[in-house]
Order: structure tokens, then sequence, then C-alpha cells
RNA sequence: AAAGUAGCACACACGACCGCUGACACUUGUGUUGGAGGAAAGUCCGGACUCCGUAGAGCGUGAGGCUGGCUAACGGCCAGAGGCAGCAAUGCCAUGGAUAGUGCAACAGAAAAGACACAGCCUAGCAUGACUAGGUGACGGUGAAAUGGUGGGGUAAAAGCCCACCGGGUGGCUGGUGACAGUCAUCGCGUGUAAACCCCCUCAGGAGCAAGGUCUCAUAGAGAUGCGUUGCGCUGCGGCGCGUAAGGAUUGCUCGUCCGAUGCAUCCGGGUUGACUGCAUGAGGCAUCAGGUAACUGGUGUCCCAGAUAAAUGGUCGUGCACGACAGAAUCCGGCUUAUGUGCUACUUUUUCG
RNA sequence: UCCCGGAUCGUCCAAAGGCAGGACAACGGUUUCUGGUUCCGUUAAUCUAGGUUCGAAUCCUAGUCCGGGAU
């Protein structure tokens, strides 16, 4: 049994489906991040990664670390959710990106819980 | 040792665990194995490949431009010629034609391509002048550029008018495949600009993988092909003129070509979304032998080496060091250009020591 | 990914290879008791680097940035 797997199934994939998010999807921010998210059947990612965070090779770099940090966190998720995640500056690291993404998702339980 | 010139190589490595992605196996969720670059970049050139049969012919337009070779092709590469820069190693050059023609040369300057006028110099005349006639040709605050240059002879004053050397044009001879070089004779020889128009030579049909092809699903009509018919006037019954229709299409224009109004018959197509395909065995890499100064070519052996589609290479730990620059494939190749870290080799100049 | 177009004062536009001009804006003055209007003046630019040319915003080459089209 794998421990953290990512199949295609956890992401967000279709044009619709990050449009569906930004027009009917709740907003979150932090300094670095924006988390548009929307309830859903399975608990899914999606990254955009503009041209002012960097050449090429470092807005491939971002979408590997926001994977891969997801990926660590997404046993703690507890509701099924939808979530594009949008980094904002070209200032990041991996460390970072994994901090707000733990710090989202426990705010999310903590507001799903009251 | 310093400064410089040219060329070549590498692009953090190894291991463990957790993940991503292509292929192949079988027990269908495991295993084996492959997984970014020298520039993948800019899209500046050249091709392959695909579609457009209204893609033909001519003109135009665009690109290239010393010579010989290489190449699928090129604006690329190699070997040379000439010129420029540098003490040198070496580097750079859109480098055909300015007596085929046209244009332009601001300002300044007498004059900017017409060698004339003006100013000057000289001679002659008598009216002795701010004069007339003749000779002379670059001397004259310029200018980017001034009618080949320097020196001498010559003369009334001068001038390729004459001579020597240098430069140039034309013709011959020799060497070279050739660009060109050398040499002899001859001509006293009217600027620059062709990255201005242009002339000459060479090349080019257009669009581009979001090209193009196949399938699925839903919706509802339009298209293709073939055959026939089509008005009026003249008539020698072959045709001719007018009209429908002085129209439209053909990716710059002309010619040429095609279409047209209506009836019948036959056939079924179009667009959107998604999937598959195009799509990686190629003007391929490596080794070696042969030919060639070289670029490159040929033979033999061997290897298969990314193929995604919100788009695959990351995270953690350990070890080592130079502590890691520029930077991410998207149809594929050959170049060019730009960005960029480190190391090595050869050569040049200068200095010091032996 | 493929294919196009552009870059001139702070802004919008001009400019046959020969002094970069106009409008608005800004600033200073004039007029007014003050402000506006009017009038006068000033400041201010050829995207960058090479090349051709006596001379380049203009011609050529390379780069940088911006914008557009094709799903």
């Amino acid at each position: 049994m794998k421990a953290y797997p990512f199949p295609p199934a956890y992401r967000v994939v279709k044009g619709r489906d990050f449009a569906r998010l930004k027009v009917e999807g709740k907003v979150f921010r932090t300094k670095k991040l924006i988390f548009n998210y929307a309830p859903a059947t399975l608990s899914r990612v999606g990254v955009i990664v503009t041209k002012k965070v960097g050449n090429a090779v470092f807005r491939s770099l971002v979408k590997r670390w926001v994977r891969e940090s997801y990926r660590l966190t997404r046993p703690t998720i507890n509701q099924p959710i939808d979530i594009v995640i949008i980094p904002r500056t070209s200032k990041l690291s991996f460390a970072a990106i994994s901090q707000d993404l733990s710090f989202f998702i426990g705010w999310l339980d903590e507001k799903n819980t009251h």
C-alpha cells in the first residue's frame, strides 16, 4: 500500500473546472499564495503559475513544489474539496509553500467544525 | 609570470526512501527498464512533412551577390583572393556593376559634376580705367569630398604641356580551375553614393502540425456529381450580334482558366466537444577503415537514446567537492544569433630567471 | 507551439537621409482684488548595441520590451 500516492485523478485538469472554481469557489489568501476552493466529491488540486512568477524553469519548479506539498498534506484533509493554488510572488520556496498549505487546511478544518 | 588570440571538453556526482511519466511483461498491481539542453531560447535563415488542382504562363515583388568546393538546402561550413585593423598570434568585411541610365551631395564655398561664369595671373591696345580684346586653368577664409599625387623642367603667365617615380584605365603575354598575381606595351587619365532607384547573375507557387487525417455523440439541412432545358434579331442554317450577366472566383497585376438561371436523377455531407492519429528509426549516434589540405563523403560493425497534453525529472536523508552559471523538449532535422559557469590545450607579445 | 505588427517629449500624433515639429499637460510670467480664460515664454523625447554614409529618427543587422491572431 502506498503511503502518499498522487495519481492524475487527484488533479484539476479541465479548463471548465478552473472556470467553475473561479466563479463559484471561495477565496483564501496568504502572503505568497491564493487558494480558490469549492466542495467536491473527491479532493483535487490545480496550479496556475503566471509569467510574473519567473521564467519557464522556475515556473515548472514551483508547480512541482506545490504538487509535492499537496501530496504530503492531502491525508490531513477531512472534507473532500477542490483547490486551485495560484502563487502571487516570485519569492517562493518549498518550505514556505508547505507551511502556507498546511495553515490553509488547518483553517478550513477549524471552520468546518464550528 | 602578465597581457592577449584561437580551439576543445564538462554542465554537480553517488546511494537510500517517498512520488511523477513513457514502453514492455504477466499473477491487474506489481516488476523491469527509459525519462530535457548546449543553447531545449530568439524564431533570423534553410529543408523535410502536410494541405490548397482556379497551384498554369508572363510581369511584378522578395531574398542573395569576390573565387573554388561541401551540402537535401541555406544568408551555413571549408579552402583561397583582395582590402581594413593589430607589434604579433589572429580577427573583421552586403566584397558584382558608378563610361547603361536616373537621382542626391544640406551648410560653407568662385565652383559639387556643366568646366563655364566670378575673383586672380599674363600679354596687347590706348581713352590709363571699377576699360576692351586675347591667353591661362585650380592658385581662391571653404568643405566629408575640389578635376590623379610628389618633385623637376618649361613659359609672357601657366597647365600632363614635357619628364622621373607612385597610383589608375585599356590591350597583350605568363602562372593559376578561378577570384587574382606578375610583366610588357599603351592612354596623360572628369568625385562620391548602388545597406538611393536601378542594371546584370542566381533562387523563390501559397499556407503552415492550432498543417492534415480517422472515429464517437447530439442537432438539423445543405452540398457534390451527371444529364437536359434556356430569350430576341440577322442568316448563305455553318454561325454571328445583343440580352439574362459591361457579374463573381483565382491570397500583387495581366492573360488564361473556372462558376453562373432552371428542371430531373443519383450520392451524402457540414460544424462543435472529446478520443485516436500525425508523433519519433532519423539527411540518427558511437567505433573503426579508406578518399580528400579541409568542410565532407563512402564502406564495415554496433546501439535505439524523452514523447507529455493544466503538460512528466521533485521532496527528505547521507557522503564528497569546484558549493553548482545560463536556463525546460511540444512535428522533426541542418545552421545562425543571443544568454552563460568551470577546466584544459595550442599559439603570440613583453618581462624575469636558468 | 506557430504566425504577424509596433516602439519619437509626461500623454496623443508629425517629420523626402541635412537645425526633431504640433496639440494637451507641467513650470514661469502677463491680465485680475483672487481664481479661471486670454497672451508670451521655458523645460522635456527618437527602445538598446553595432554597421553603411560626409551626415541616420529615417537605410541594414542583431537584441530588448509591448501588443495582436490561430484552439
